[in-house]
DNA sequence: GCGAGTAGGATGTAGATACATGTATAATGA
DNA sequence: TCATTATACATGTATCTACATCCTACTCGC
């Protein structure tokens, strides 16, 4: 009865899904992307790889290394994913006067699929602006992006400062 | 030179991550996740071993269906993962009268592995809460947690209605 | 022009993810 | 009872992810 829905956290703390803010975002990311990826399933592209479509075709053409800074995506993780699509005939290599840059752009069909998927893309995100509210997303997103900033700015810097401070919220 | 730090998004839109919901999500996780990895590593648990462990603890003694619903995991992914850790001996099969389910538990060897696990969970969660605010966690928490809902909710009713309301932010 | 160093990618390995489908066991109804 | 159906889990396949490491092409100093 009580909040119709997933029963998530059985535990004390309803409303919350988990006590861990990695897991928190892994289990929100699973489900979201399932959605994207059920909205543009007839297109054949997941919307990892619609992202990295997007990317290429606002950069025109686009490295390894532009591409890793763009989408935040471990490099060895691209070359794999980059390869797929090459492999599916929707990006192609181009030539670079640097010979180690791997320069890739859409092809016909690569152009093609993408803007056949945009609609799918933005049906999905419809989807979850409209339910959740342009304005709560937009808040969200702030948050996320401080929170982006800051996991990348931990882990270069080791950032080994037992500094305790904050005693709430620290127990699984 | 301006805002210093990872230069993403290069385009006009700066601040933002990606227009795409579903994609600012997995790449925020990404990173986040690479953090809790960074400091879970002298356990040998990764941050999503440590979620089904903790969960699996909390829970007592948990089937695959349940750790499902808890963690919001699909149940093919769970029976590889369950498989890993059973095979690192830290969770084992529990007897179970209906012989369809498949009931987990802690190891001794799982238990001192959560345990010892837990500080460096700790620090993980405690350099992202103090970095970000434990504030301004609780309203982005909420707000993905509405996300979670609103994402399981139009995937179970397909939701075809085309309806078309708000107009901006549809496009990649 | 050459050697040291560095930057950009590729490869080996391993886990996380999930769709489609298969299998076994329990519950149900005629 | 027994066929039917539903539930819980397993398997085949494919992609996404990333750490450790390797290779190669450029750069820089001499």
């Amino acid at each position: 009865m009580t909040r119709g829905g997933t029963k998530l956290t059985t535990g004390q703390d309803r409303g919350r899904l988990s006590p861990c803010v990695c897991n928190t975002l892994r289990m929100v990311t699973r489900v979201v992307t399932q959605l994207y990826d059920d909205c543009l399933r007839p297109s054949g592209l997941r919307v990892t790889q619609f992202s990295i479509l997007a990317a290429i075709a606002r950069l025109g053409e686009a490295s390894l290394k532009q591409l890793e800074d763009e989408l935040a995506i471990d490099q060895t993780t691209l070359t794999r994913s980059l390869g797929l699509l090459e492999r599916d005939g929707v990006i192609e290599r181009a030539s670079h006067p640097d010979g180690r840059i791997k320069a890739m752009r859409l092809t016909a069909r690569g152009r093609r699929a993408l803007e056949e998927a945009r609609p799918m893309w933005a049906q999905a995100q419809g989807k979850v602006l409209r339910a959740l509210g342009t304005k709560a997303w937009a808040d969200a997103e702030r948050r996320l992006t401080r929170l982006h900033h800051v996991a990348v700015r931990k882990r270069r810097h080791g950032e080994i400062r037992a500094s305790y401070g904050d005693p709430g919220a620290l127990t699984f």
